[in-house]
RNA sequence: GGGCCGUUAGCUCAGUCGGUAGAGCAGUUCGCUUUUAACGAAUUGGUCCUGCGUUCGAGUCGCAGACGGCCCA
């Protein structure tokens, strides 16, 4: 017998228990839901087992379950028959108790730190937040179409000016983009803000973040997976996204001011279609082409580009860049943060820039969000925010190869 | 979107050169009653993913499609 805290033997003797109970307990088939109560003892090799006094059958089972010595492997069966997967394979199912343990050990650190657990809107009728292609929805009373939202950072920053100081939010974004392994179209997303912090402390922020779940998930801070380990006592690495660049190119930094040497080097590497993109967004290009990858151990990139950060304060030591990270582990972006922008002109000039893009054909872009803008014209106490990735949080924790095998009802097409 | 691979019994998988479709487990029947992957014996079970084609004959070869996996964009 098995249940979700595991499993135990029963002995089920004909003599020991009421009349006919035996006839019908040897119809019993595996998958069937039953109750024993009896007494517990050990066996001659020690084997703790329930020595039944009554037996009973709660729920049959109309199906035969897979065969359970090699469980049920085929990887479509999994995902789309995930009750038969979380049965069979306890591997799997450890894998969502694992992800149950890591979401409420980082609500709990929230709470800890003083930070309000909030709701906001899945359904927008602007689209913000991130740069990404959405789902259109129709609301057929009020005759408007809105997008399923790609993230709740605007409403979340709403909330901090009506004085919400810390708040934070983990629910579902939408995005209308291909699948992959890091990628599902619905996934989960845990961002907060924190007035009077700046994109410093969120960096020291996150390295405690992730000291705590993995402490109270893994009883270690330590993750140790096949080829490579993780030590999340330790200080992450902090290096600007331009340095990255130049490291790994092994130039001066200097060099990757001159538009022509990058534009010369993005070719080298096959970009393609970068002659018309600024300065910031063919360096943006560059790192993700030849830096990503390699950032294996806990890596804090800073110095974005502006024009890649429509939604983040502006360095106060070099406008072209803002105040801005975002964190690699394994090679997998898991956490991006800034300082927020909190001025409203500044912000509608952003949203400008936005909206231009949009009509020269990026479906990424944002839209201009005047009731945002005047929100801040109320002001935003400075502050900074973070977005992490559940599910790619998961899967680090977890060695799960692919975002399926963390989310319970992966995105799939149905047969016929 | 492109490339490669896969789809055969409820599950896990074989299937040779194109010649009557197989095993283990599950199920069923009978026997057995203290375990650690399922005790022993017998037995049932097929839209070989779909369609078209080649052939005397297709699970096997060809073309198209569906779904899935991995990689790339």
């Amino acid at each position: 017998m098995q249940d979700m805290k595991g499993q135990i033997q029963a002995y089920i003797r004909s003599n020991d228990i009421p009349e006919g109970q035996y006839d019908e307990f040897k119809t019993w088939d595996l998958g069937d839901i039953v109750g024993i109560k009896g007494v517990l003892f050990l066996t001659k090799t020690g084997e703790l087992t329930v020595h039944a006094h009554s037996i009973e059958m709660l729920t049959k089972s109309l199906r035969p379950l897979p065969e359970k010595h090699s469980g049920l492997v085929d990887t479509e069966q999994r995902y789309r028959k995930r009750y038969l997967d979380l049965i069979t394979n306890p591997d799997s199912l450890e894998i969502f108790k694992k992800r149950s343990q890591i979401i409420s050990s980082i609500r709990d650190f929230f709470i800890s730190h003083e930070y309000l657990e909030v709701e906001t809107p899945m359904m927008h009728s602007i689209l913000g937040g991130a740069a990404a292609k959405p789902f259109t929805t129709h609301h057929n009373a009020l005759d408007m179409d809105l997008y399923l939202r790609i993230a709740p950072e605007l409403y979340l920053k709403r909330l901090v000016v009506g004085g919400m100081e810390k708040v934070f939010e983990i629910n579902r974004n939408f995005r209308n983009e291909g699948l992959s392994t890091k990628h599902n179209p619905e996934f989960t997303m845990l961002e907060y803000y924190s007035a009077y912090a700046d994109f410093n402390d969120q960096m020291d922020f996150i390295e405690e973040l992730f000291k705590s779940i993995t402490e109270r998930v893994l009883g270690s801070s330590r993750v140790d997976k096949e080829d490579i380990s993780y030590d999340f006592s330790k200080p992450f690495e902090r290096i600007s996204l331009k340095d990255a660049v130049a490291k790994k190119l092994s130039v001066d930094p200097i060099s990757l001011d001159d538009r022509n040497f990058i534009l010369e080097t993005s070719k080298e590497y096959n970009l393609e279609n970068i002659e018309n993109l600024s300065d910031g967004k063919i360096l943006f290009e560059l790192f993700e082409e030849l830096v990503e990858d390699d950032l294996i151990n806990p890596t804090f990139i800073t110095g974005y580009p502006k024009d890649v950060s429509p939604l983040s304060r502006s360095s106060d030591d070099n406008p072209s860049v803002v105040d801005r990270f975002e964190l690699f582990i394994g090679g997998k972006e898991i956490a991006n943060g800034f300082s927020e922008l909190n001025d409203p002109d500044d912000q509608a000039e952003r949203f400008k820039e936005q909206v231009l893009q949009k009509s020269a054909g990026d479906e990424e872009a944002m839209e201009f969000d005047a009731d945002y803008v005047e929100a801040l014209e109320y002001g935003l106490p400075p502050c900074a925010g973070v977005g992490i990735g559940i599910d790619r949080l998961v899967m680090l924790l977890t060695g799960a190869q692919s975002i399926r095998d963390v989310l319970l009802f992966p995105q799939m097409k149905p047969k016929n």
